[in-house]
DNA sequence: CGACTTTCCGTCTTATTGACGAAAAGCTAT
DNA sequence: ATAGCTTTTCGTCAATAAGACGGAAAGTCG
């Protein structure tokens, strides 16, 4: 924080929000389409700039969430995921984005923000395959964020999150197995959800599966946000391997 | 990201630098003097605003780790923390700043960079209870540094970095040891570094202790920075506890 | 040479994990 | 109704990892 006889640049900055769902049994990400240059036209991450230079960065976090994304802040974890500030990031000129990463429970299509550009839900494999490109680096940016929300729910109750206020093991497990983009064995998970004291509390009555099988408790989340134990993922083979 | 036909604040960019070493048995941090105001005598972090507007943000926290505390770049572990934009916490305007944690070997004292202010190394022990007051939100920064460290060395080969080129399976341990503020079984943490295939390799000879105990056999680093197992620390009695 | 320290290597018990068997509790088709 | 199917729920078993701790090896010091 030194500094000197001499001015410091001043640069721009702004909020990019990497908002995950789950919808039919995959992961998404709620982009929006870019009304002006750059990227006019171009998918990216719902965001923007500060509204003014006394403007907090988590409250313009907030303030884009229920802008563009028509969310309601509350009860929504949100979780910053680091600046990007790449000097070529943002043809306009210099701009460091602070980004947060947003999870919420399975919503229905029409989310179009206040904010002018329309949004929708889609796929992340469709980013990560290389399907669909994202403006500046948001691609890099939501990479990130999945990858922080797959480590997280590891030791955290965050997990919930995804699902409605009351869920089946079953659900639970569909959200670990979404995010993390694998199998699981249902009775060893039942084990462990149950083993992790806090995660999910019993909620009364039971509740039938549309057609098919025994008829699943129902369960509410618990009072603690730290797994003891922790999920653990199973290593993908090549997870304990290579340099940094 | 998107915008409107309206102009965006510009703010201040700044980096923060968290540099980590032993000494002595003991976590230091790295702090310099201010010499102007704000916080004027104060101590804090090093770090300072971008050079110009087209400088990248890790490349400016290089260059302060090389001007503050003459430490070259190479070798070293760096590792953005997050962004600090408080709005009141630089009384001098709007500054953004983002945090980097770098973690050195034990260091010669004097280390006053080229740039103005002295530099010294501090028990972080010395912030975290309050007893030396950082300027800004330095002790938060510090904080969030330490903490990360701390998770760090748990599953990558960080640890390593805090050593010499060499080191002995107990040089290893007080690290730990010291990062985590705990005490660990010899016996067992032998096994455990053992067991993370590609932690740590032998380096040939043997070493004396000055004046005692058992030749202990030297290692460097090995290829892997994942470790697997990992390194859990003991739970603090209340680790599971508490809402997030 | 004995006392002491630190390194290194085991053993034992307990906790956790993955693989999998099987009963319970519904629905559907016959 | 009953057989067949599905999903939930609960157990068992072997392998792995962790904490506690015994004890031999290999030096230094007095």
């Amino acid at each position: 924080m030194s500094d000197e006889l001499w001015e410091p640049p001043s640069v721009l900055v702004a909020v990019d929000l990497v908002i995950l769902t789950l919808r039919s049994a995959k992961l998404h990400v709620l982009l929006v389409e870019r009304g002006i240059a750059p990227y006019e036209g171009d998918q990216a991450l719902p965001g923007g700039f500060l509204n003014n230079v006394s403007e907090d960065i988590l409250t313009a976090a907030h303030r884009e969430l229920r802008e563009e994304a028509g969310l309601d802040a509350s009860r929504l974890h949100l979780e910053q995921l680091g600046a990007y500030g790449a000097p070529s990031r943002d043809p306009r000129g210099r701009v460091v984005s602070v980004a947060y990463l947003a999870i919420a429970p399975g919503l229905p299509e029409p989310i179009a923000g206040t904010d002018a550009a329309s949004a929708c839900w889609r796929p992340v494999e469709d980013v990560t395959s290389g399907q669909l490109r994202l403006a500046f680096d948001h691609e890099q940016i939501l990479t990130d964020g999945v990858e922080r929300a797959r480590t997280k729910i590891e030791h955290s109750a965050l997990a919930t999150a995804f699902c409605d206020e009351t869920f089946t093991i079953s659900d639970l497990q569909q959200v670990y197995e979404t995010v993390w983009g694998v199998r699981l064995d249902s009775r060893n998970f039942y084990r462990k959800v149950q083993a992790a004291r806090g995660f999910i509390t019993p909620a009364g009555s039971n509740r039938r599966r549309s057609t098919k099988g025994r008829p699943a408790q129902l369960f509410r989340r618990g009072p603690r946000t730290v797994l003891h134990p922790p999920l653990v993922r199973p290593d993908p083979p090549t997870r304990n391997e290579r340099t940094e």
